[in-house]
DNA sequence: GCCAACGTTGGC
DNA sequence: GCCAACGTTGGC
């Protein structure tokens, strides 16, 4: 069974349009370093899952286009790398403590659906992503919710 | 195992 | 820049 996902970013690190301009359009979700996040990717998404991208931290949060998981889950380099600022002393290639999950490119919206008008929804009212306090970077989202959200961006 | 201190997230 | 929320750390 298929999943959905929402997973923020802040574009001015890397955006949805950063991701199409990849030569393969796809690119490592790397310095996730949020236990509940890191079990998301790791047990329950699979390739093919499709991905809500959100732009977080930025003029207009919201949701910038659709993206797919592309790899099943495997160890994030950084925490590895001592020149990284995502590395963790406490990791071991033996004992990755984090892993990452490659994120492609699946489509374009005909225009960013922005968070104030998820908020304005009544049926997404119990998103995870509009709850008081949330702060996970990646969340899952019902298909109801997924189908909305990209039909109000078409 | 408790909990205070601290750091981070992210909208506004 | 502010602040609410909440995860993590570390002393005890």
């Amino acid at each position: 069974m298929a999943n959905y996902w929402l997973m923020k970013s802040e574009p001015d690190v890397f955006s949805f349009d950063d991701l199409k301009k990849r030569p393969k359009k796809t690119e490592p979700w790397n310095g996730v370093r949020n236990y509940q996040a890191r079990n998301f990717m790791r047990d329950d998404m699979r390739p093919g899952d499709l991905i809500l991208f959100y732009h977080s931290s930025c003029d207009i949060p919201g949701v910038a286009g659709i993206a797919k998981v592309a790899s099943k889950a495997y160890a994030d380099e950084t925490q590895f790398d001592p020149k990284s600022e995502y590395f963790d002393p406490k990791a071991t290639r033996e004992t990755p403590r984090w892993f990452l999950v490659d994120v492609s490119f699946e489509k374009d919206l005909k225009r960013p659906v922005p968070l104030e008008e998820l908020k304005e929804e009544p049926a997404l009212a119990t998103m995870r992503l509009l709850q008081r306090g949330n702060r996970l970077s990646i969340l899952p989202v019902d298909k109801k919710e997924f189908e909305l959200i990209v039909a109000l961006g078409s």
